[in-house]
DNA sequence: CTAATATATGAATATATGCACATATGAGCA
DNA sequence: TGCTCATATGTGCATATATTCATATATTAG
């Protein structure tokens, strides 16, 4: 499929830091253009734990009140608020106080755009 | 945009346990209609971190060998074999091996796909 | 076979992270 | 004001995880 690795001049040795120099050189290039991938990594880790990926399941359903996660979850209140927290400064979700309870939903529609392209890998797997 | 929370009656305590059951139920329902959230989870995880983000930017634009990783990444030969196998192990990359040298590439387009919908959640916010 | 090289793996350590508990804040109501 | 309820936050602990060092495996060359 891809185009395959030329044998730089049969030359592919990797003694202690270089095989495919340039090829190596060229990707570095493409990696920097791209926005800080530390950003991309701390993005999908909010997405990597069960708790979290289960509030924003259910909040792809529904707007939600912490109660009702706390239910839903069957978990303790302050833990759900603590991974509301992160994910609110992510601005992952979004809150909305209505009186003494206060309605989390998903920040905007990529959010729910990322957990589909997750499901559908898994469900092609 | 959403459909608002109707006041289940009026009646939205949080006492104990109990809130607007009925939307929590509903809530349940169509979330345990989908697959197992744990293993999203899971999947999500390995995206979150740095290392393993990088070298998965990295093979998204050319098949790698695990030195050209480590050129790439400053970082030691185990440090990169370790992630590269729990990636492997996980679908996420696939390996091909060429005499002494092992190349590393993108286990299938989702992987790319699932890079892009986050560097494109980012670079929209 | 032995030597050399690229990669894989095991164990140990340091760091990160999620949850429980206690407590604080903030809103509504008597 | 004082009280109650929903939510937020600080701290400590227990666990998970990433990196390092040392070493094992695999392939090729001689």
């Amino acid at each position: 499929m891809g185009n395959a690795i030329p044998d730089v001049n049969g030359f592919d040795v990797c003694s202690v830091s270089s095989i495919h120099q340039d090829l190596v050189d060229t990707v570095r290039l493409q990696m920097t253009a791209r926005p800080a991938l530390t950003e991309l990594a701390d993005f999908y880790k909010l997405f990597g734990d069960s708790t979290r990926i289960r509030i924003l399941a259910a909040l792809s359903h529904s707007e939600l009140c912490v109660c009702d996660l706390c239910v839903l979850l069957k978990m303790k209140q302050p833990a759900v608020s603590h991974q509301l927290r992160v994910l609110k400064q992510a601005r992952i979700v979004k809150s909305r106080r209505e009186g003494k309870v206060v309605f989390y939903a998903l920040g905007d529609d990529h959010i729910r755009k990322v957990l589909d392209v997750g499901l559908e890998h898994l469900s092609e797997r």
